[in-house]
This record gives C-alpha cells, structure tokens and sequence, in this order.
DNA sequence: TACCACGTAAAT
DNA sequence: ATTTACGTGGTA
C-alpha cells in the first residue's frame, strides 16, 4: 500500500503514517475531527483506510465523540489564574489597543489556560496550526 | 511569530 | 439586545 505522497511537496519523510494501533488510530480521529468533520481530506483518509484493511477512521464510538463534542466547545476563563484575578485593562497591548476589531483580551489579562492550544492542550498555537498542517502535506494537490 | 480581522458562542 | 472575547484564518 503505497503512502500518498506530494501535495504541497514539503513534507518529511515520517510526518504521515497510517494508524499502526487503535489508540493512534483515536488520535487520528481526534485529530480529523478537530481539523473538519465533512471535509473531503476526511473522506480520503478514510477511503484509503478503507482501501488498505486498516482501523477505520470511522465511525466514531460514543465515548469519543463524546471527548469530541467537548473539544468543539469554546473554553471559558479558569478565573484563577493572575491574569484572571487583574481587573484592569492595560490599555497599552496590541489587544487593548486593537480592541474594537480585534475583539481580544487584554494580553494582562489573558487566562493562563487559554493561550494553550486547544488542538493538543499543552502546545503553543503556532505548533497546533503545524500539526494540522502536518495532515495535509502526503495527501493529492486535489484532496488539499 | 506577533499582529490584525472576523464570525459567533457565551455572558450580561 | 448588547457586550465580551474565543477560535481561527490571513498576513507583514
């Protein structure tokens, strides 16, 4: 089963394999899921899955999309941390100074939580966006 | 890689 | 209904 390969042409030689177990299996769920359910990248990973007699990417179990669902939702605050705890605006960030179109908190007073990357959890979001970049590099310029 | 813009979920 | 600000895409 050859590995599809190309597409933008800038991946490392390892950066896709096809799931080796059920648990990596999962985490490519996770993965698809959080990058786009319908998407047609999704149907041609599960086709070649499909195609190849490996675990499917689908469908998902319950418990799963479960986890899914809860990813999808927008996090709110801890409350505790001290960014949470300052009260005032700094009024001199990019975001207090951007503030009518850019639409974000103070950096002061950004949740220690929320600049993790929802996509992973524990990573900074620059690495989040390679990662799900990282899916798209071994597919066909006509999948991407 | 920080910054900007925008849609919109969630809070008020 | 209005306001706040998360999540994400684009870009300089």
């Amino acid at each position: 089963m050859p590995r599809p390969k190309g597409g933008m042409g800038l991946a490392p030689e390892n950066v896709y394999e096809f799931p080796a177990d059920m648990e990596e299996a999962q985490s490519l769920q996770l993965q698809r899921k959080c990058i786009e359910t319908t998407s047609p990248l999704s149907k041609y990973i599960e086709a070649e899955h499909q195609e190849a007699g490996l675990f499917s990417l689908s469908p998902l179990d319950a418990s799963l999309e479960a986890t899914l669902d809860l990813q999808k939702k927008r996090r709110k605050k801890c409350g505790a941390c001290t960014p949470c705890l300052r009260k005032e605006n700094c009024g001199t960030c990019a975001n207090c100074l951007n503030r009518k179109t850019g639409k974000q908190i103070c950096k002061l007073r950004k949740c220690e939580q929320l600049k993790k990357s929802a996509f992973h959890g524990n990573v900074h979001r620059t690495s989040s966006r390679e990662a799900q970049k990282q899916f798209f590099f071994c597919l066909p310029e006509s999948v991407c």
